[in-house]
RNA sequence: GCCCAUAUGGCUCAGGGGUAGAGCACUUCCUUGGUAAGGAAGAGGUCGUGGGUUCAAGUCCCACUAUGGGCUCCA
């Protein structure tokens, strides 16, 4: 046997580790690198080194599982002691202490009956046990150690070398709210040192494009303690900048035959019991009373719409009717999932329902993936869709269910667009497509999302009369394309790094005037910007000319525009250009021709 | 909501039982400078809030609020 060979990949894609293995395997072999394969030994090995590292600290330690995830792994585990961040340390200390007994890591098989003897003391492993099905499991051990465990493992501790504890946090049994909260200690690994050390940078580097740390440095948002969590408020120029995704997105929507619409923030409980929302997502609303009447304040944007519909008589002949409005809405988040701007309990969606019949589905359904295909380009952003059934709690039934979810799937399918299935994760009256996209840390987040309801539709009595004259009932298509300007712009923040492109910048170009006689140049250049709505500033405080280069350079400002005798003798821009780190003069006129067409970019 | 951690001037952070410090920002003055920090002076904090321990609490303990990392849930 190879010294470099870890492990083995059988026909079916299963690892087949060395221990299981024996000496005649016809497996491909896995060499320690750092392929996906690899690492998935290499991970689960630290983790159960990890567990032995801890057990030897906290003598009371128990555990449950500890398994290879997307990132790294993790151990779930009970201990009497507090462990905290500062006690990882401590931890990596004993693991590599451990890492030179130079331990053999072997396996070997008992009757399920004689593990849950094995490990009567250990309610965590009885837990574990009780989810086997098998009745023969493994056990692996090194040294001391032994846990329970189905493999597969490294031949020894000398291929984990190179690891990182990474966080602590807290977990539930199984992942069930109403269990007993574990300790979950996260941690990574590769083959080699400098992956680990790469893996450190890359994301220390992320940290520094957080949204939360950007906006504040940038001030385009702000929490306020006094005001209540989850609350965002909008500085002057982040409200620039949600300004212009609000505009290019109205553009592309008018374009699309949507029409706008807007409805109210609070509506009459007994709306919400209609739509089911009472029932179904009450536990989320904000309620209130008025002149002894119960009201909620809306946590979507659709009762709004229905009444919209309602209003007048609609024809088959207005259908598709697509009715948009950037609706602000509330929804009760509880306190730990907050996050910035990624997770608020006020929020305003880019909302959309488009009232349709049965047949049109399908490609009302496409033109949207097309829409949110087209806005997710405009920004570069790679996007995953995920299509979610029926949840628990959901009105209507399950055939109209069936139906709709076949529609989306068929829908995407049809146009050869992938798909991953969230089983039960719908919305209450209808399954939907969720977009999601990546924050710069590598967490998933939903944005847009697609929900077909042939439910709502019909609470609210909502008709239109078909061709032969009978009374129909539309199908209603849900859908937000950002989801939330809120979270999207969060994520749009950690995308650029801050630095927006022209066309969404807050503040697009700023003005260095080298001396007092030259500002008012700068001022003029400032009023016919906007007057092109393009947002300028002109930087003429007291300091020397190279701090306020450099000041104006580090604003993440697309034009720095630096205005002296010469610039104002011949009615010209000097620019510097920090997309590009180029220096060039323009005239007047060719400097206005070229910001109006890097703005004409962000149309869609 | 649950587990763990954190909370010191506008921002970033140091201090660690004997009544507060730095850098940036801010104010005023000098400097009027052609491409990444010119100089000087000054103002600003009941150390998140409320209790407790102590002769004495930013510092130790408890609760609450907010924030962070997760769990669970969602745009």
């Amino acid at each position: 046997m190879s010294e470099n060979i870890i492990g083995y990949l059988n026909n079916d894609g299963n690892i087949i580790d060395t221990q299981s293995a024996g000496e005649s395997c016809g497996g491909t072999a896995i060499e320690f690198d750092n392929s996906s394969k690899a690492l998935e030994l290499i991970r689960h090995s630290t983790a159960h080194l990890m567990a032995q590292a801890i057990s030897e600290i906290y003598a009371d330690a128990k555990f449950f599982v500890g398994p290879v995830v997307d990132e790294g792994f993790y151990y779930d585990l009970r201990t009497e002691d507090k462990i905290g961040e500062e006690d990882l340390k401590k931890i990596e200390k004993k693991m590599k202490e451990i890492i030179k007994r130079k331990y053999k890591i072997e396996k070997y098989e008992i009757s399920k009956e004689e593990a849950l003897e094995k490990f009567a003391k250990d309610d965590l492993k009885q837990a574990v046990l009780s989810r086997i099905p098998d009745e023969v499991v493994s056990i692996y051990k090194q040294g001391e150690f032994e846990d329970l465990c189905r493999g597969p493992h490294v031949p020894s501790l000398r291929f984990l070398h190179n690891f990182k504890l990474t966080r602590v946090a807290g977990a539930y049994l199984g992942g069930d709210e109403k269990a007993e909260m574990l300790t979950r200690i996260y941690g990574i690994a590769f083959a080699d040192k400098e992956s680990v050390k790469a893996y450190v940078t890359m994301m220390e580097e992320a940290k520094k494009r957080d949204h939360r740390k950007i906006g504040t440095e940038m001030e385009l948002f702000m929490f306020n303690e006094e005001s209540g969590a989850g609350l965002p408020f909008w500085m002057p120029r982040g409200a620039k900048l949600r300004h212009k995704l609000e505009q290019i997105l109205h553009k592309a929507h008018l374009i699309r035959g949507y029409e706008p619409v807007r409805g109210p923030e609070i509506l009459k409980a007994d709306m919400w019991r209609t739509s089911g929302h009472y029932a179904c997502y009450g536990e989320n609303m904000y309620l209130t009373t008025i002149d002894e009447q119960e009201y909620g304040i809306k946590p979507m944007n659709c009762i709004g719409h229905i009444q919209i519909f309602k209003q007048t008589q609609k024809s088959y002949r207005d259908l598709p009717l697509r009715y948009y409005e950037y609706g602000v809405v509330h929804r009760h988040e509880k306190s730990g999932v907050l996050h910035g701007l990624l997770r608020v309990r006020e929020f305003t969606q880019d909302d959309a329902h488009i009232f349709c019949t049965p047949e049109q589905i399908a490609s009302e359904v496409l033109d949207v993936v097309e829409f949110v295909d087209s806005v997710m380009k405009l920004f570069g952003f790679e996007y995953t869709m995920e299509i979610a059934t029926k949840p628990e709690k959901a009105i209507g039934e399950d055939a109209v269910w069936d139906m709709a979810t076949e529609g989306l799937k068929n829908a995407l399918e049809g146009n050869n667009l992938h798909y991953t299935i969230d089983e039960g994760g719908g919305a209450f009256y209808g399954p939907k497509i969720d977009i999601k996209i990546t924050d710069a840390i590598g967490r998933k987040w939903q944005c847009g999302t697609i929900q077909v309801d042939f439910n709502l539709p019909k609470r609210f009595d909502a008709e239109y009369v078909a061709e032969d004259n009978t009374r129909k009932q539309p199908v209603m298509i849900h859908r937000a394309i950002l989801g939330s300007f809120e979270r999207f712009i969060g994520i749009l923040t950690e995308h650029y790094a801050g630095e927006f492109p022209m066309f969404l910048a807050p503040v697009q170009v700023i003005f260095v005037p080298i001396s007092a006689v030259h500002v008012e140049y700068a001022k003029e250049l400032k009023k016919q910007l906007l007057l092109e709505e393009i947002d300028s500033e002109v930087y003429d405080k007291n300091d020397s000319l190279n701090k306020r280069i450099r000041i104006a350079e580090k604003q993440r400002v697309p034009y720095v525009v630096i205005i002296g005798d010469e610039e104002v003798d011949k009615r010209s821009v000097a620019i510097r250009d920090r997309r590009k780190k180029e220096q060039y003069n323009l005239n007047e006129d060719e400097f206005m021709i070229q910001l109006k067409q890097q703005i004409q970019e962000g149309r869609i």
